[in-house]
DNA sequence: GTTCTAGAAC
DNA sequence: GTTCTAGAAC
């Protein structure tokens, strides 16, 4: 029997493949210049690698922060620069912009999207998808700017309230409508562009 | 996080 | 019969 820890190092496997975990993804598209739209000292801007929308970015530390419930009130310089180049990112473009953390990332590297409205992309495909972005799993970044201002730390989500999240029924971001699958999601969501 | 695909839903 | 979703991936 071989299992895969999250190094991506097979163990009790004679001859041990070397091969990256996919949760280790975002810190080699980092260091991608096709992936990467800007960099400072503190931060790294990169496209999403599977867009959920006509704009997708992610936005990174270039410490070593895990995820979200790592911050605490030493990063506050940090988010309002996240800040900063949330706004600078919507003055360059003429697509309406939302920035924000998902409450249960998949992903190591704490990481902000910033991503428009329109959801129009080919690889927005399922229920969990579309409800990573369009409910209350998607932490907006100025909820989570105040949160660590005033409690130090970002609440954890129970996997109860995960669960229901993600088992939320589809409803479209932009009116009432309720489409019955998610091909019918996309389909309606071309009428709003 | 994605890909693949079995079986549910239609 | 086809479309769609959801769970395994060694």
């Amino acid at each position: 029997m071989s299992k895969r820890n999250i190094t991506g190092v097979k163990t009790g496997d004679t001859n041990a493949k070397k091969t990256k975990h996919w949760s280790l993804g975002l810190l080699e598209s980092m260091k991608d210049s096709n992936s990467v739209v800007k960099s400072t000292d503190k931060l790294v801007v990169i496209r999403d690698k599977y867009p959920k929308a006509k704009i997708h970015y992610l936005v990174l530390p270039q410490d070593d922060i895990t995820n979200i419930y790592k911050l605490n009130k030493a990063h506050i310089n940090l988010l309002e620069e996240f800040g900063n180049i949330y706004k600078q990112l919507q003055e360059e473009e003429t697509y309406s912009l939302k920035a924000g953390f998902h409450a249960v990332p998949s992903m190591f590297r704490l990481h902000m999207h910033i991503i428009s409205k329109d959801m129009i992309s080919p690889c927005l495909k399922t229920k969990i998808h579309w409800n990573s972005f369009t409910t209350a799993f998607f932490l907006p970044y100025e909820d989570v700017l105040k949160e660590i201002k005033l409690n130090g730390s970002v609440k954890k989500v129970s996997h109860e309230q995960h669960k229901a999240l993600m088992a939320t029924e589809l409803q479209c971001n932009q009116c009432s409508y309720k489409p019955k699958n998610m091909p019918q999601l996309k389909e309606h969501l071309l009428s709003h562009s």
